[in-house]
DNA sequence: ATTAGGG
DNA sequence: CCCTAAT
């Protein structure tokens, strides 16, 4: 078939899709066309067929027929548009066709449409116009009355994207009246000036309409004109208008009736077999995403935003879409496959922020936007009631402000780096400050005797340290306060951890001199055990504690004890800070070397308790 | 709940 | 010490 003298191209019924013909029992042809960019109809490659039989097959299974006197489904695919002409219910046309356009049609094409459609039928005017027919044409087939459809126009297709179906009816498109009150779908000529507000009655699939088509929409719509030629940003405040929701997808959407359709198929769906007005589409546009969150998050929870299109791209990829699709099912794939890999919570963390950040660009309303960031930035997110006094506290002093009226002082605020020295958990210590809890306070009480008991003088009292200052006292009550009622408020262990840090403890060398002992006689790793016997009594000392601190001395071994050796001090030895003892060290040294090599060991009891006296009678001497 | 590691 | 992942 020829199109255009340049464009032509022919146009083989090639694809047929033997389901369609027996599935239903109006005969119904589909034919695959591929659309160059230059308006070019080329038959369609045994790969378009093959990207696109499953959407005619899953088409063929959810939607039975058409209700519509006719209309056009656009299924967007990676670079290829397959659109579906629809005809008559009443049989009128029986024959349907399928046409691939390239993605360029986007783009160059759409311009050329434009002009297209104001001058002489070149190029993709002829598509949807002509080119139906010498389809049938050639093909030979007598069911076609695509033609007549047209002439008869009350069946005319409803495609409104090709401004250039009315190529053909270029003629009547100029008698064509604009009938505001006519319930028939029509295509009418956007050709001409004359606002079109046909346009905007029936199905509307905005994604199809060139730029200057989409200028009358927003003409008619909105009863003024504009100069933007943003398409989606057309197609958004169009679609915006006409169904007087903020919920618009940047494309993809097809408006009927004065909402938008396409976004769920099922309900679109007629008991008599109507067809969804874009079934398939919402998998496969791009621009269209179906969000997940936003469908039973809230109704309206999307907002124009312009650069919404990147965003929603990107979403594609990993929001599963909840359709029945192949491609629905390949994203759920795709998806399964993400969690199959472990992400770590971080991760987790950092893609929600982002996915929402994105989603928020896209899809939420302002409003919600910030409620929803805020809880977002929340460090750790926790949505909780309880704990959004707590939550709030967070350091962006934007979001303090926009936030809820508590206001905490950042110190309260979980933070990644080391809190101040001084900074400790109310529960740790100074139950005395206000906490009438006497576990606490009772755990306190016993810890320090413990600590007392086998400290030494130099150790820290349990009770207020004294290491602290006045100011740090005072300043801690406050923070206490604060968090004492956070914490009572939230009553939950994972905050109270958030916020308060395990008071620093500074190993003492008795303390050193037991945990290797206890790793000479245990092994290192057996931490647990380690805690349980030879830490009996520091109960601030906790496996992961003595871990740490083994891993430590090991540090220690490896670089001070050389050092030492060789006589030289890299550095001056702080006198506030004990050195812990080269006996130590090299014990430590050993002890790791023998386990790390055999594996296995036997604890040699005696040997540890050996050093461990003269590491503590050196240790003595030391503190 | 522990243990191992990175921070 | 904290935080997490992996057991």
């Amino acid at each position: 078939m020829e199109v255009d003298g340049s464009n032509s191209a022919l146009v083989n019924k090639s694809e047929e899709n033997d389901f369609e013909k027996k599935g239903s029992s109006d005969p119904v042809v589909y034919q695959l066309v591929r659309v160059e960019g230059d308006g070019t109809l080329v038959p369609a490659t045994e790969d378009d067929v093959l990207e696109f039989e499953h959407f005619l097959q899953d088409e063929k299974v959810n939607f039975p027929s058409i209700e519509d006197v006719g209309h056009v489904e656009e299924f967007f695919s990676n670079d290829c548009i397959l659109l579906k002409k629809s005809d008559l219910e009443d049989g009128s046309s029986k024959v349907k066709t399928l046409e691939l356009h390239t993605q360029k049609m986007g783009t160059d094409l759409e311009e050329n449409r434009l002009d297209g459609s104001l001058g002489p039928p070149s190029n993709s005017g002829v598509l949807h116009g002509q080119q139906p027919d010498k389809f049938l044409a050639e093909q030979g087939d007598s069911n076609i009355a695509q033609q007549d459809n047209a002439s008869t126009e009350t069946a005319k297709p409803i495609v409104l994207n090709d401004s250039c179906s009315a190529e053909k009816d270029k003629a009547d498109a100029c008698s064509r009246p604009v009938d505001d009150t006519s319930t028939e779908p029509s295509v009418s000529g956007v050709t001409s000036y004359v606002p079109d507000f046909s346009i905007l009655r029936g199905e509307v699939c905005l994604d199809d309409l060139t730029i200057r088509e989409l200028q009358e929409a927003f003409r008619a719509t909105f009863g003024r004109q504009t100069t933007v030629k943003d398409k989606i940003w057309l197609k958004r405040r169009i679609t915006m208008g006409l169904t007087n929701s903020c919920d618009v997808p940047s494309s993809g959407c097809v408006v009927k009736d004065y909402k938008i359709v396409g976004k769920d198929v099922r309900q679109e769906v007629s008991n008599t077999g109507g067809i969804p007005k874009i079934g398939l589409q919402s998998t496969l546009v791009r621009d269209q995403v179906t969000y997940p969150g936003n469908e039973g998050d809230s109704p309206s929870s999307s907002y124009y935003q312009s650069e919404d299109q990147q965003g929603s791209s990107k979403r594609f990829k990993r929001v599963p879409i909840h359709n029945d699709e192949p491609q629905g099912n390949l994203l759920a794939g795709q998806c399964t496959n993400k969690r199959t890999r472990k992400p770590t919570k971080r991760y987790i963390e950092e893609l929600s922020d982002i996915e929402t950040h994105e989603s928020t660009g896209k899809l939420s309303s302002p409003a919600k936007r910030t409620a929803h960031d805020e809880v977002l930035l929340k460090p750790r997110a926790a949505p909780f009631h309880e704990l959004e006094s707590l939550s709030t506290i967070y350091p962006t002093r934007k979001d303090t402000l926009g936030g809820f009226s508590v206001h905490v002082p950042y110190v309260s605020r979980m933070r990644r780096g080391r809190p101040r020295k001084d900074f400790i958990s109310f529960v740790d210590k100074e139950p005395s400050v206000q906490c009438n809890v006497q576990t606490t306070v009772g755990m306190l009480s016993k810890e320090c005797e413990e600590g007392n008991h086998v400290r030494k003088a130099s150790e820290v009292p349990p009770t207020v340290n004294p290491e602290r200052g006045h100011l740090e006292a005072v300043d801690r009550k406050g923070v206490q306060n604060l968090q004492a009622n956070v914490y009572k408020a939230a009553s939950k262990p994972k905050i109270k951890r958030g916020l308060t840090r395990k008071h620093h403890r500074a190993w003492t060398l008795c303390e050193v001199v037991k945990l290797v002992d206890g790793v000479a006689r245990y092994g290192a790793g057996k931490w647990s055990e380690i805690r349980k016997l030879s830490f009996s009594s520091y109960s601030y000392r906790t496996s992961v504690d003595l871990k740490d601190k083994w891993r430590n001395l090991i540090r220690a071994t490896q670089t001070q004890l050389p050092a030492q050796k060789d006589g030289v001090c890299p550095r001056k030895i702080n006198p506030s800070i004990i050195p812990i003892p080269p006996s130590i060290l090299l014990r430590v040294k050993e002890l790791n070397e023998l386990q790390s090599q055999g594996g296995g060991f036997t604890a040699p009891v005696k040997f540890s308790g050996q050093n461990s006296k003269v590491v503590q009678g050196k240790g003595l001497g030391f503190l």
